[in-house]
DNA sequence: TAGAAACCTTCGAGTCACTTTAAGGTCAAG
DNA sequence: CTTGACCTTAAAGTGACTCGAAGGTTTCTA
């Protein structure tokens, strides 16, 4: 256990509870400000101090948030008393919900895929012609209207 | 035809035109102070007026934005010329890398699915007890951390 | 001819889950 | 006593929009 400051007889300073929850320093700050954890602060010097339960409650925050849940199901789900079962309900509710949601994000990226090859295979031949750009074009004009449309997955 | 003003000898209003191409009128207004689209104006009434070749071109970016391009990405090839090779290049070129972006999101997303059905299946029994929330726990301390983590797709 | 309905206008702020930047405070080691 | 590696805050930026307020224009109806 890495200790910065001698005045911590025990936890961490944010940095090292960052690297340790996968959670970036100024995030576990974002979390603080959205109350999804809470603050204990070092008297003298008015840094952060985390213990093992803050580290593994950030653990958990980026369990859920890698299965792809918002921050208000992340509120929920922090919220529940396990030996309640109204609260067991709940939590399995939550989650019922959220596989339906990947569910139907997977449909629409496996069409995706699908038309985005489409697409290309028409430009494959060392052709002097370009297709692709016909193709879109063309497709522009033909699409239905459909009712949904996606924002983009991106990295961390 | 459904011309509501006089002074319109042809095309169409915003409104119109959002019905038409899909794209909402705040969006078409967007798209415009994001120069995806020109701007026309009515003389007199200072309203947005557009022809079927903008409605086609707001149906094309439509059309990219479903395949989850994004803006820079329809920029690219809205400011293509179908008729030079280089240009042709560059259209095959977004599209390859966009055809893995959207692979790799499938990718993670089908992990992501078979996790919460592996969570899920532990809470299905009518046990007194719910597993559901300690195996999220338990999955937070012994997860190892992975270097992505993905935005939600949502609907329109 | 008045007025209401149904459009249109601009501008600014809100959304989500963060990240980045700027400007400065604290601490241990050399 | 200075260097460098931490930490602090507040504010602004990101992407691709959406929403709201406050008001202008046009067409229809009484």
């Amino acid at each position: 256990m890495p200790l910065q400051n001698p005045h911590l007889s025990q936890g961490y300073l944010i940095g090292q509870a960052a690297k340790m929850s996968g959670v970036s320093s100024a995030n576990i700050r974002f979390y603080e400000k959205e109350m999804l954890i809470s603050r204990h602060k070092l008297g003298a010097g008015s840094y952060r101090i985390y213990s093992n339960e803050d580290v593994h409650q950030l653990k958990f925050i980026r369990q859920l948030r890698s299965l792809d849940m918002t921050l208000a199901e992340v509120r929920i789900l922090l919220s529940l008393d396990l030996r309640q079962k109204r609260d067991c309900q709940t939590a399995r509710d939550t989650l019922d919900a959220h596989i339906d949601h990947v569910r139907e994000r997977l449909k629409e990226l496996k069409a995706l895929e699908k038309n985005l090859i489409n697409l290309r295979s028409r430009c494959d031949g060392e052709d002097d012609h370009c297709h692709l750009i016909e193709a879109l074009h063309a497709q522009a004009d033909t699409a239905q209207l459909s009712t949904r449309q996606s924002k983009r997955y991106a990295a961390l």
